[in-house]
DNA sequence: ATTCTTACAGAAAACGTTTTCTATGCGGAG
DNA sequence: CTCCGCATAGAAAACGTTTTCTGTAAGAAT
């Protein structure tokens, strides 16, 4: 026995428009509202919200397209992104592409049937070029990722300029060869890459970048291949924190440790970082920044559909740790300091 | 201009009932389904999911509602239940009740108005008693957390055991004095301090149980006080990752160090944790096998409704490492020290 | 005082599907 | 050969709202 907005009218003695008017909160007289708020609980009506997106042509529900929730950079965005939205009465749909563009063009469709209000997407590289050309029925943000020239809304960090900060950080702690693990399946692994890989150049440096394919074991697999090179980088450069945790991972396996056999720093900043190989130097990037960034956008864009795009560039904080100490230096500080 | 249903029934030529059918897979001349699907092809239709599960009266989307999503153990269920979710055409909407029981029916509430076909709930320690005696429209699976004689399905862990285990791991480093930090918010929280408490009576020693309310800086906070008593612990055991990860950085924060100064065992294993203080000895939860169990019950209650409530107790597997050690050379070093 | 405007409530249409109902044609049984 | 049943497709109803349309009453302006 299913109460709707009929039975609440009934119940309250009007008609069925005048409740609808009520909980949208549009100007009805007092006494009317009164009644209608008590039938309300009376009956207990909880509105059919598949009944008002059919009828009021907007569903009040966002999609969240990310690579892998269990990324924390993603779990983090996802996180502020929920929680702006549901503070709007907003829905969210999360889904996970796995670096797939077979998924991801799959879960843009779902979005299209569900009529969605809007769409946060961090695409796949070869969804990239598809997504930033298309036009699709609703607003798009892209985060994490985009390329230039793009159709869609973006707001993506400082790759280059962050990269580069990581080359000197590791410069100035006496390394001349860094090699950098770069993720080959997104556009923010292809910038970082080609930052780290300048800002070597500018230095004098020969850069030496390792192209990393997404999947379980991949970073592992890599490092090991370098790690057994003779004359191998002393420095490494991470792309991201899952990148990151699977490269030191690997170097425990082989019985190195960081910063003494190898330094290392990268990018995303993880509560246990600071705790690891005398902490791990990292970019962290402003993820709340970021979710909050996207959401911004949206609700501009819905506002103002007809705009140019537009690309919003954050910094990320360089936050210095002894995994990128040379390890000379390094031995010594620990012998005279603590 | 939207293409609706009747715009691709005028484009081959038949009702669009007949489209109805064709696309749920009903049973259809051939040669019409032919007809049928060029036409959705050629007109790009992509169905109203609104005006679907107005008619059709199922929403095909279920509501998975947890503490916090940034918990690596929920995000790690939330990743498993989602898989097979959109295996299977559903829906999941996702929320974070952050131990709020507040929002927590509020959230119990939108999942009526969605008219889901199921919940996946976290419930929070108030939270749950309401839950557990509520008869929801939807099948209910409690995951994680639930109470004696709850009304819902349930699938947990088997928090006493384990946190038996962990007591009896660290008995058997040398430890004697053992203190347990347990999460105030939930059933999991007192129900591992239950386990501790049973396991160190059992073994002559005396409890020492102390409860952490849920939120930023109270593991820390309550680690800083124990640590600044005289004559403390010399083991401790964390109620979750969480409180785990929070603890170790106390402890690091303090200038102390695992397992030299302390021991430190918890619960819930991350990608870093063998890395830290020796490796962190922890029960690992079967995270994927929580998530499938969880829906794999959902079905059976949506197709067995009437059946009594069934809860599944799942072991973990306990990974000793280095950190629940006692290296007594090192305990003398640090009295002297400290 | 009369008409025009405004404000607001109820009636009815509309949203885009699925499902029920009805009709038709065909094969098999009597 | 006729009738009954069955399969299949179209017509129409239904799902539960919001929105548009219509009517009425009260207040303002002439």
């Amino acid at each position: 026995m299913p109460v709707g907005i009929k039975d609440v009218a009934r119940v309250a003695g009007v008609s069925a428009a005048t409740v609808s008017r009520v909980l949208s909160g549009r100007a009805v007289d007092a006494v009317m509202q009164k009644r209608v708020l008590a039938a309300v609980t009376e009956t207990g009506y909880r509105p059919n919200l598949a009944a008002r997106r059919l009828r009021s042509r907007h569903s009040n529900t966002i999609g969240l397209v990310v690579a892998d929730i269990r990324n924390p950079f993603f779990t983090a965005v996802s996180r502020t992104v929920e929680d702006i939205a549901y503070e709007r009465g907003l829905r969210v749909i999360l889904c996970n592409t796995d670096e797939n563009p077979a998924k991801e063009s799959m879960y843009l469709q779902l979005m299209q049937e569900e009529r969605v209000t809007g769409v946060i997407l961090a695409p796949t590289q070869s969804g990239v070029e598809q997504a930033a050309r298309q036009r699709f029925d609703f607003p798009v943000v892209l985060i994490d990722r985009t390329i230039p020239g793009a159709a869609q809304d973006s707001v993506v960090l400082d790759n280059e300029a962050m990269a580069a900060l990581l080359v000197h950080q590791l410069h100035a702690g006496g390394h001349r060869r860094i090699a950098g693990f770069f993720g080959a399946s997104s556009t923010t692994g292809s910038e970082r890459s080609a930052g780290y890989t300048k800002a070597m150049a500018d230095l004098g440096l020969t850069p030496e970048p390792v192209p990393v394919a997404h999947g379980e074991g991949e970073a592992e697999r890599a490092m090991t291949t370098l790690m057994n090179t003779p004359g191998h980088a002393t420095a490494l450069i991470a792309s991201n924190g899952v990148m990151l945790t699977a490269m030191l991972r690997a170097i425990h396996a082989l019985g190195l440790s960081v910063p003494q056999d190898v330094a290392l720093a990268g990018f995303d900043n993880e509560p246990w970082m600071d705790l690891v190989g005398g902490g791990l130097t990292v970019i962290e990037q402003p993820v709340e920044e970021i979710g909050r960034a996207a959401m911004a956008m949206l609700s501009e864009r819905l506002d103002h559909p007809d705009g140019p795009p537009r690309k919003m560039v954050l910094g990320g904080r360089c936050i210095v740790r002894g995994s990128t100490i040379r390890s000379a230096a390094r031995a010594v500080s620990v012998h005279s300091g603590s």
